[in-house]
DNA sequence: GCCGTTTTCGGCCCGACTGTTTTCAGTCG
């Protein structure tokens, strides 16, 4: 059985709760909480990392201890630990922990003084008037787990960052217009940081009337509920359902507020452990000399860091892994940014499903600056997307091939599916008269993980295909990652010399950000495309950059960040020797 | 349990909020 990061690191979080229930040292504690947040963001499978015998302690936080304890959960499929700490204490106290306002030492209380194992029984204990006899809580705490429970933390809560980002840009640009004294404006959190789903909004701004913008925003028409509305911060709950928090301070303490709250937390943590070795402490203030008790303030980012003699790392790549150790040596990358992409090598028209002509499409590449667009339209076995059989391809070949105006160099291109059995929807006579091939999973997404893995790889060893589109084929929020053995998938398209894709489509964001930062580390060309299917979805670019942002990448790593004649070349040389071409671009 | 520009021992991020407390513990981000 796969042993996945994010249950080995579901396992160290409990480590971490049933040791503070013991009443455990708390710095084994954090130790424990530390190493389970790292672990998953991490790019690479800890069981396979295990299986090629690496060294887990080269991972911050992991040391002795605790990559024994990996290395024991992978190779027996428990922890002995665990489970001694587990049988010590009483059933259910994990359970309790899920309600938001009950942490460990709350769960154990009333766990071992009511017998309660289960959410039903706290609120049973709660009618009976057993739970607030409990020494520390209260009427009110037993109110409060009663509304809590209402809202039990589930994993999905979070909002995608497709539809949380237009709600923060059209926010600031309605303070924007209401409050002429508002200064400085910015996300902060998740939003900033690019991350695929957010919890909530956190906006930092300054203005000459704190007041007068935070009532501008408790005012707004789409607002549904003011939580707290205090002279320089509010949080409220706007239309969708998404809490917003504002806070509006002084102009030479916006560096420190704003780096405060882009976090994430584990960068923080470790920014502060680095400061205090240096005699300083870290606030959303300023910074503090620990002798003389000064504080300094500062009015950007920057600013801040280079006080503690870093280079700034970009918010997508503040996540607690090895930033600080680059920003030290001020060698962090020169990250992708979407002015480095010549072209867009995925979108269709309303040949297939898209909804606009091919040359209003072609317009619009050319009008967003584009070098180069492949148009790929789907193929015949998405008949629901109105794909086009081989006839139809060869007549839009032959059009596109004519076709003249436009700044823009036209590819001819396909999505063409890849079936259940691993075979691609045209023969390959018509597919080597393309330029650019992309192959996608649209049908038979319940394969298991074995046959879907080996359906995918069968697509690339097709000599025509030149990109594996959106890999996984997930929906954020509606459908699951298809299974597939993401590490097979990346030395294939190695030894293959085929492309993935990260599809910028704020619903797909796939390949993610894990998988684009082990691509990056194994050296697997990546695209960056938008998968259009209008011309005002191309601006959509900015989430798929976003997404190699947080995977570490720099415009090597990206092929189309080639100029138009590179890339010509790159995709005109057989698929055995691209990899070669790249290589040379990354080394 | 982890880690090293003061340390292989002795430190370990920081503050806000809440509800329960008369000075603090627990939870959260």
């Amino acid at each position: 059985m796969a042993v996945t990061n994010e249950e080995i690191s579901e396992l160290f979080e409990d480590m971490a709760s049933l040791l503070e229930m013991k009443g455990d040292v708390i710095f084994k504690i954090r130790a424990y909480q530390r190493a389970a947040r790292t672990i998953s963001q991490l790019p690479q499978s800890l069981e396979l990392a295990v299986r090629q015998e690496q060294e887990l302690k080269k991972i911050p936080g992991i040391g002795d201890a605790i990559s024994k304890k990996i290395y024991e959960y992978v190779t027996t499929g428990h922890v002995a630990a665990y489970e001694r700490l587990k049988a010590d204490l009483p059933d259910g106290v994990l359970t309790l922990m899920n309600v938001p306002g009950i942490g460990p030492k709350t769960a154990m209380l009333i766990a071992k003084e009511t017998g309660a194992s289960t959410v039903e029984g706290v609120v049973k204990a709660i009618h009976q008037g057993r739970l607030q006899e409990l020494p520390g809580l209260g009427e009110r705490a037993a109110e409060n787990i009663l509304r809590h429970i209402h809202s039990l933390r589930t994993k999905d809560q979070r909002t995608p960052l497709g539809q949380a980002l237009p709600i923060v840009e059209r926010i600031i640009a309605d303070l924007r217009e209401r409050c002429p004294t508002l200064k400085k404006a910015t996300p902060a959190g998740s939003v900033r940081r690019w991350q695929e789903t957010v919890g909530d909004i956190d906006i930092m701004g300054t203005a000459q009337d704190p007041v007068q913008v935070i009532d501008a925003l408790v005012d707004l028409p789409y607002v549904r509920e003011v939580l707290v509305h205090g002279p320089k911060k509010a949080s409220v709950v706007v239309d969708p359902g998404l809490q917003v928090d504002l806070r509006i301070v002084e102009d030479d303490s916006f560096g420190a507020m704003v780096q405060y709250f882009t976090g994430n937390q584990q960068h923080n943590v470790r920014l502060r452990d680095y400061a205090n070795r240096m005699g300083l402490s870290l606030n959303e203030y300023g910074i503090t000399n620990l002798k003389t008790g000064q504080i300094e303030k500062f009015a950007d980012e920057e600013g801040f860091y280079d006080r503690l003699g870093l280079q700034m790392p970009p918010p997508e790549i503040r996540q607690g892994l090895w930033e600080l150790d680059l920003a030290q040596k001020h060698a962090l990358p020169r990250l992708v940014e979407q002015s480095d992409i010549r072209g867009d090598l995925h979108m269709h028209s309303d040949w297939s499903d898209g909804r606009e002509p091919i040359e209003a499409m072609m317009e619009a590449a050319s009008r967003f600056g584009h070098q180069y667009v492949a148009l790929t339209d789907h193929s015949s076995g998405r008949g629901i997307a109105n794909g086009l059989s081989d006839e139809r391809l060869q007549s839009q070949i032959k059009i596109l091939r004519t076709l003249e105006g436009f700044p823009v160099k036209i590819l001819c291109g396909s999505e063409v599916d890849i079936r259940a059995d691993g075979s691609l929807d045209y023969p390959d006579e018509l597919l080597a008269d393309l330029d650019v091939v992309v192959a996608s999973v649209h049908s038979a997404m319940g394969q298991p993980v074995e046959k879907m893995t080996e359906r995918i790889i069968k697509a690339m060893h097709n000599p025509h295909v030149t990109v594996i589109g959106h890999p996984t084929a997930r929906l954020l929020g509606s459908r699951d990652p298809v299974e597939v053995d993401m590490e097979a998938l990346l030395q294939a398209a190695l030894e293959t010399g085929t492309a993935m894709e990260i599809n910028s489509s704020p619903e797909r964001l796939d390949l993610k950000d894990t998988h684009v930062l082990r691509a990056r580390e194994l050296g697997v060309p990546l695209v960056i495309s938008t998968d259009s299917h209008s011309s005002g979805y191309m601006d959509k670019l900015r989430f798929g950059v976003a997404v190699a942002r947080r995977g570490w990448c720099e415009p090597k790593h990206i092929v189309n960040t080639m100029p138009l004649e590179e890339f010509m070349a790159f995709i005109k040389a057989p698929k055995s020797e691209r990899i070669h071409i790249f290589a040379g671009r990354v080394d």
